[in-house]
DNA sequence: AGGGTATGGGAAATCGATCTCCCAGGAGGT
DNA sequence: ACCTCCTGGGAGATCGATTTCCCATACCCT
């Protein structure tokens, strides 16, 4: 049906090997009549290198790819942005994948891309205990980074922020506003980041610090802690939430019931994305270096041996300051 | 390095036709005992089949694909979950890759994703003009199927809503209200649906309809919506914004000039994607039948034969009312 | 003129799984 | 006892591109 190298070498009357020399750009000299020739038989043909062959004999694809938890959450979405640039500004292409906030969806998807589809593989792993396994046995077979979160004993690098930094400009920050009572909203502790951030939490504010725990990140979440924040109203002067998602269902939640924000409570949230912008008040938070992960991820996919190995790189986070934990109320 | 079938059709005492027709369990009768030592050989090997071996002898992957212009966009994530979940209920996977809104990515991702990739692929072309020729290409390959947007001149079918009739919904529904300037509030007409809705809303409203065109389809791009309908107060009790995104800029614009929405000024979108929950006030808007669109898209990649025609096949819309476009004013 | 060295280019092996033959041997029938 | 039919399973071809040899020719130098 298509026509493969063997045709565009018979029509240009050379031999596969040449074909495939002038094709795939080898560096190896061929005379420049010949190379003339090719070219335009592989044009006249239509020829497309059937790449499944190409992956098969060279074991590579050109392409990265990426699994993220959910492409529900606009953070997972910017990481990929960020990603698809680097890959891009080298030639490449990134795939991606959703994992469904499910790690028996992540596997599979894990599986499919590592095998034959990708060079290399960025993992956002959905939980800390349940995706090392999938991770594991596929870094066997190609580089896996992990990125943003990790999970135990997968034996592969990860690429993350600081986020016990992170925790401490935000209570810092909000401390220089003159706010004492400082709440934290997160969610259940299966991602590494909820874990590190809620731990981060409690060893800067011990006993003095409140904490929101929620079953999952998303608005609807945020909403019940806003409405469990309303009852809590007089003890808690600033928030903490661990996630953009959550903080968009509180702070539309203590809109409508009245409390201000930022004159009687605080909002700070972590993830930077682009509705925080839009929400009223625009909301102060934590911005990942996303270009300079991204940079690190795919120079240690192509080292391909410095990412075989069980060890987190922090990166330093940024502190975007909105009216949200605006002075509001001196003292 | 890792086993291959040969090593476990060698451990199994079988030869590696035998092995293979276990491991892919082919309609072929196996004994039950060769079976098992089979079995038992690849456990202990840790086997794992070759997918770029595979695709080449077979020429299929089990995975389907999608581009879309970009992920940013929260509607086409939802377009993208309803398609992931179709292809999963088969036992498949499904890649995804963003266009950047940019056809000349598109056109590399496309072609990637065709060669060897994936079996079929999913394309919400980013312009009207310039992705049909990568489509174009890319349908001699494999089945192609564009969705929810469609280029012309791509040969291939498109699963995609009735613009006009999601349109006239909502003027029948905005005058059922008591709404009568009504104004339309639409990006560029590089888009298909773009382009209908705004055909939609001419031929229903003539001279009548005033139309704010804007230059992309983003928040900001709706706050500066939101600007020019303040210029215009008094002259439109109702607004039709073409996109999710725009009407959210449009929304928090008018909120924090004292816009009164619903009452002064009714506002309903495309897209019915989650935020439009969240905002103040719940916006009411059309809702593409995902689910049945996902179907019908995934069916036709399977039937291959029957996507292979330049064809627009449209589903009914559905209207999500909510407070934004409320009765408010009564005339 | 002869030997040495580039340099261009071809033949054939290879990547790993699948699939089409085709054969051996047992069951069943007359 | 002989023939037919059926079933299980193996040998080898095949998918298409790449890559490793290795040979032929041309060019240089002494």
């Amino acid at each position: 049906m298509t026509a493969r190298l063997v045709d565009v070498a018979q029509l240009a009357g050379v031999s596969r090997a040449t074909a495939s020399r002038v094709i795939a750009g080898t560096p190896r000299n061929v005379a420049p009549e010949l190379i003339e020739r090719v070219e335009r038989a592989a044009r006249e043909l239509g020829y497309r290198t059937n790449q499944s062959a190409r992956a098969l004999r060279t074991g590579t694809t050109g392409t990265f790819g990426v699994v993220v938890p959910s492409l529900a959450n606009p953070y997972f979405v910017q990481l990929i942005e960020a990603l698809s640039r680097r890959v891009r500004a080298d030639g490449g292409v990134l795939v991606v994948s959703d994992a469904a906030n499910t790690p028996d969806i992540e596997a599979r998807e894990i599986d499919t891309l590592v095998n034959g589809k990708v060079d290399g593989l960025i993992v956002v792993p959905v939980t800390t205990a349940e995706s090392g396994t999938a991770i594991k046995a596929a870094a066997s077979i190609r580089p896996i980074v992990q990125f943003d979160r990790w999970s135990e004993g997968a034996g592969t690098v990860a690429v993350t922020m600081d986020n016990h930094a992170a925790i401490s400009m935000l209570i810092d920050h909000l401390r220089g506003q003159g706010r004492e009572k400082i709440a934290l909203v997160a969610a259940e502790q299966s991602s590494s980041s909820g874990a590190e951030r809620s731990a981060a939490f409690r060893d800067r504010l011990g006993q003095a610090g409140r904490a929101i725990v929620l079953p999952s990140i998303t608005t609807d979440a945020g909403r019940k802690a806003g409405r469990r924040l309303i009852r809590m109203r007089g003890d808690v002067d600033a928030v903490v939430c661990a996630a953009d998602v959550l903080a968009i269902g509180l702070v539309t939640t203590l809109n409508r019931a009245g409390v201000a924000v930022p004159d009687e409570v605080a909002v700070t949230a972590f993830d930077d994305t682009a509705i925080l912008e839009v929400l009223d008040p625009p909301l102060t938070s934590i911005r990942h270096p996303l270009d300079a992960m991204a940079d690190r991820a795919i120079a240690l996919l192509h080292g391909d041996a410095a990412a075989r190995e069980e060890r987190v790189e922090r990166f330093a986070p940024e502190l975007v300051v909105r009216a949200s934990s605006g002075a509001g109320r001196e003292r």
